[in-house]
DNA sequence: AAATTTCACTAAATCGTTTTAGTTAAGGTT
DNA sequence: AACCTTAACTAAAACGATTTAGTGAAATTT
């Protein structure tokens, strides 16, 4: 089953050079000879072996991915459009799972430059601060491309969403809807992209001279169904009022969904909810959820895009041209913002 | 940055079969030796060329993943047990979405062999019935695994759930419940899984002496919530009574639901439903949804122990010897079989 | 016909490790 | 003192492909 080219070679009567010039191409071997041994190549299921081929050519064209939680249906969706564009390209993709974990997330970047990958793609996790092992990446000519949480001071290619954007957006939502009191059910202070959607829930208040109470804003310690509903709780029982609820996760909201459900509380005419990041959860229940929309495919296709375009750079030029991507989010309206 | 270990020989006046041994702890090389060679390497960074290590070694240290569909909340919780697992025994994972594609799942198959993965993990695709592609695997010496969708004929290590008791604890629930009318939305030919359910079905519908009534049996083409609601409709339709339903996954249960709700059908008191797979969304709705457990991290678990266990007889005595898994399920009450 | 070019190959080095088979010097045995 | 061990290395081959620098013969030019 297993035949090398130099086994080939001998079979053939030919130097494991020719053989191997007559598979990929070479001009100064004749045609008859080219046919002689791909013909006999296929027959006999010749592979070339990557590992091999890998330390004269130095590509072994796999791309690594880490991504800070794997089964956040979020990320999943960009890892599908990775995956999907990779395989288009010729790519293997090698994937890890940081666990939101700093330590296993360098642990992981070591692991894949060691197997030199031609590139990492890469979403931060929460509790990175330190960035000396994407540096590393980059010292040893590697392609980096970071998505969605990303290092702003790392010199490399970026694909993100604007979520002050996104949470102005969502805010401005409830306030055309009529909301004059509205919640917020933040993030921590890491990663970036939390305290964007808090900024942009202050700025959609500011624009329409709505006072910002902060008694209205909770920090989540994640962004679980659970923490929504504990936090949904702790407001309510805290006896402050409000109309509007805007929060950092579609999970978050769920759980806050939940608990309003249980006291009775009329969604959304008493209390009108948003989320964020368009899961396929808030689409099943009722009342359906309003949401931002982060266009996960997109972030993949452009992740891939990103790196196939530096991979050539590097080739042609032997130097990385890095660019950064901001994309914007959009509105997905639905029951449970829809007063009557 | 780069340093190979010949660089490392030079400076340190060793000959590079010395830094070599030195690292790998020979035997024969002195303990000052060795600590002045691991010093160094860890001053300077070194980290051995997976690649190159390759060559003699002929170990990857990767294995590859091939799921039909990754976006699938069941496949992605075995991933990610299986993810976990190969970290802890530092093994990577090169990952392949077959997309329920036989065509593509292939293709997946054959890349990996040519990356000289250790071992392969695999659940088959829906239209995977010939199996070459698996014999291949066996003939180059590689470790196999197939998990939750097998193929029983071909000779390696598999994992599965006894879908027909999975079927017959479903519909034996809800006779339990004092359902006599009970239809069923059933998969297609492939894969087995699908056809157990139903076997599992009918078993229980003997063993509890109510007559099998072909009518109240339907086909999905997809498991998705759209093929519920549609499915639910035609029965609706066609003026058939019942009192349960049994659907082949969640997301159709999901979808059938929606559509009685539309109806002012009273689920559960009206109709039972129970689904299949105990999918996270199973548990956001309302009313929750009865299922049946496949125990997806138990069968990522023993998925990679299956592997660890081949790969170390194929190192000691090398050859391989398998081993059939067959993991019960476990019946989950909630909401939307609970009459009252 | 001699010189040059072109064609179609081969030989050998190379990539970065690992491993087998020496080699050398020191120490121990008789 | 001649012989045998042992410790601690080194030299060189090997893994499987690729690539650079040749090489000999045929074809073409002058």
């Amino acid at each position: 089953m297993k035949i090398s080219l130099k086994e080939m070679a001998k079979r053939l009567s030919l130097s494991p050079a020719a053989v191997s010039k007559a598979l990929n191409d070479y001009p100064d071997i004749s045609l008859a000879t080219k046919n002689l041994v791909k013909s006999y190549a296929k027959k006999v299921g010749y592979k070339a072996n990557s590992q091999a081929s890998f330390l004269r050519s130095q590509k072994t064209k796999t791309i690594g991915v880490i991504i800070p939680d794997i089964t956040n249906p979020f990320f999943n969706k960009i890892l599908k459009t990775i995956m999907t564009l990779a395989q288009k390209n010729n790519y293997s993709i090698i994937l890890g799972n940081s666990k939101e974990s700093f330590s296993l997330e360098e642990k992981l970047v070591n692991q894949f430059l060691q197997q030199k990958v031609d590139g990492i793609l890469m979403s931060l996790a929460n509790d990175t601060s330190q960035y000396k092992h994407l540096e590393n990446i980059l010292a040893n000519d590697t392609v980096l491309v970071l998505f969605d949480k990303v290092a702003k001071l790392i010199n490399c290619s970026k694909v993100f969403v604007d979520d002050k954007d996104g949470g102005f957006k969502a805010t401005e939502h409830l306030i055309k809807k009529g909301c004059t009191k509205i919640a917020h059910f933040r993030g921590g202070l890491n990663p970036q992209n939390s305290i964007d959607r808090y900024l942009g829930y202050r700025e959609a208040l500011s624009v329409n001279k709505i006072s910002f109470d902060p008694n209205k804003v909770l920090i989540t310690s994640s962004g679980s169904i659970e923490q929504g509903y504990i936090l949904a709780k702790k407001l309510y029982e805290s006896g402050i009022e409000i109309d509007g609820l805007f929060c950092i996760t579609d999970m978050v909201a769920l759980g806050a969904i939940r608990f309003f459900k249980e006291q009775k509380i009329d969604i959304p005419n008493e209390i009108s909810v948003i989320g964020f990041s368009n899961t396929m959860a808030g689409n099943l229940v009722y009342p359906s959820l309003s949401t931002i929309d982060q266009k996960a495919s997109k972030i993949g296709a452009e992740a891939v895009r990103l790196f196939l375009s530096e991979e050539k750079m590097l080739k042609t030029e032997n130097r990385l041209e890095n660019q950064s991507l901001v994309l914007k989010t959009t509105l997905i309206k639905r029951e449970s913002t829809q007063r009557i």
